[in-house]
RNA sequence: CGCGGGGUGGAGGAAUGGCACCUCGUCAGGCUCAUAAUCUGAAGGUCCCGGUUCGAAUCCGGGCCCCGCAACCA
């Protein structure tokens, strides 16, 4: 067993502020992280998300705005945070690509791959629409070779130089890596990759001439190119896992992202960092998309609803609940705010809330004192934890659930209000307490602010009852 | 024949050859500590056609339908 733990989320790229579907992802791999601080303490997890910054599409977006690249990448980056701190993301850092130890790393890391003779100066042929001001790949163009959007211009065949890296060199390294079935979760996605690479890699332009992009990393040995964006994104893993101690073998290394990043990260990375000599991750986990009532949420369905918006509806907790339960840990989900509601209502306020409620009042009213007790370190062998094994924060959530369900099954089989003998009521009681205060630290990593009020509710040796922590919504 | 995923009671999800399971909803009953709550019980299901098998949701063939991806949108 590995002592420490390194996690992190795919950093977003901040041409538009992040939704609901990017806050799935941080809020799972915001569970595990504080799933594995309970288990082997603080100082043994560092949790990192943030932002990537560079690259073309920021660049013009400033310029439309009459505005710097670095004011336009602050301000987005700025409300993407903002974002994340609503669904109270315990993350150690939010890293930025345009900071300056990043930079410095990249160009490092960089330099590393060009010593290993990894990165070569070659020629980049692509297509080319002035309309879009982006390149084209064939099967974006239609039959006539035209631009879709675009279809009165002439598409630019472009040849550019730029410097390369020799992925194909790679390629068996890869094969060999994804023989390792904890190596990409879930295991479907694992073959996806394989049959990939067996289609044959084709090394890829990883800058950009400064000509054209100048909103980049500037490449350590040509002045005349910036690294390419998605290059220089990968390595924030590194920048801030090495800075911190946690980029070595005492570390278990982590990333979460979504299906569509899956090749750069399962392919392009483990490459990358085979090539500067750098540890490779141990697990990199693929979850699917979020859609909202049966539609895939974009900017042009104009569907998009941002976490902040979900939170001030039903309230932090209900919303981490509710991804954590019925996100897309494996395929894609569908959700919708009657869904949300219905799954409030149920297991928040007639469950969890609704036994934290019944049982307070019970023990207030008996007048008893409830000792405090520890739980130990075996707590994290029992069946509720099992799933986290495989990252599997729903599954483990439903034995949570469980639990409760035994006590509620408890207290209507013993009855304890009709309990008249004083001994008898305390065991019964006693026990039902001690149970939901277990249910209060499981929670933690899921609903930590439910957590802390359920510890403070009943977490005392009198007990008195309070408010519902989760009022029925109509 | 570009690649891939999927179709399970009213809704959402499990089950990869062996009694079809869970959550929500519905219906009946119990209880009264609790937020019209909670507990017990019931009804209701494998997209269609064919095949393999003692046995198929699961494997094979064909069909219908949905949805992704196609090398920088979690």
């Amino acid at each position: 067993m590995t002592a420490k733990v390194l996690i992190t989320t795919a950093i977003d790229y901040v041409n538009d502020v992040i939704h609901i579907g990017h806050a799935y992802q941080k809020v799972l791999a915001d569970c595990v992280a504080r799933y594995e601080r309970l288990h082997l303490g603080n100082d043994n997890v560092y949790f990192l998300t943030g932002t990537d910054e560079y690259g073309t599409t920021n660049e013009k977006a400033a310029a439309k705005r009459n505005i710097t690249p670095k004011e336009h990448v602050d301000e987005i980056s700025g409300l993407d945070k903002k974002q994340i701190d609503s669904l109270n993301v315990s993350y150690n850092r939010f890293i930025r690509t345009t900071d300056e130890d990043h930079k410095k790393i990249a160009q490092e890391f960089f330099a590393k791959s060009l010593a290993a003779g990894d990165i070569y100066k070659s020629h980049y042929e692509g297509l080319y629409c002035e309309g879009c001001e982006s390149y084209k790949t064939i099967s974006e163009l239609n039959e006539s070779g035209q631009c879709n959007l675009h279809p009165t211009r002439q598409i630019q065949k472009i040849d550019e130089e730029d410097y390369f890296f020799r992925w194909t060199k790679y390629q068996s390294f890869l094969l060999e890596l994804l023989q390792n079935e904890r190596f990409v979760l879930p295991e479907g996605k694992r073959k996806e990759m394989v049959a990939f690479v067996e289609q044959g890699l084709k090394d890829i332009p990883v800058t950009r001439p400064k000509y054209k992009v100048t909103w980049g990393i500037e490449a350590p040995n040509d002045p005349e190119h910036v690294i390419y964006v998605w290059f220089d994104a990968l390595i924030n893993y590194y920048t801030a896992g090495l800075q911190n101690g946690f980029w070595n073998d005492e570390t278990n290394i982590v990333h979460f992202l979504g299906k569509d990043n899956a090749r750069w990260h399962v392919l392009l990375w483990p490459a990358m960092l085979k090539s500067a000599g750098l540890r490779i991750p141990d697990t990199i986990y693929v979850h699917g998309f979020v859609n909202l009532n049966g539609q895939k949420i974009s900017k042009s369905l104009g569907n998009i609803i941002r976490p902040d918006e979900l939170v001030a509806q039903f309230g932090v907790d209900p919303v981490r609940y509710y991804l954590l339960k019925h996100g897309p840990i494996i395929d894609d989900v569908n959700i919708s705010l009657d869904h949300i509601k219905e799954v409030y209502n149920s297991d928040l306020a007639n469950g969890l809330g609704n036994t934290v409620a019944r049982l307070a009042k019970m023990a207030e009213k008996s007048g008893l004192k409830f000792e405090l007790k520890s739980f130990g370190s075996e707590i994290f062998s029992e069946n509720w934890a099992e799933p986290f094994k495989d990252y599997r924060v729903d599954v483990a959530l439903q034995n949570i659930w469980k639990l409760l369900s035994e006590v509620d099954k408890h207290i209507n089989e013993n009855q304890p209000w009709a309990i008249t003998d004083q001994d008898k009521l305390k065991t019964v009681l006693t026990y039902e307490v001690d149970q939901v205060r277990k249910i209060a630290l499981l929670i933690e990593p899921y609903i930590p602010t439910t957590a802390k009020q359920i510890q403070e509710i009943l977490g005392k040796e009198i007990i008195k009852s309070s408010a519902p922590l989760f009022p029925r919504l109509q």
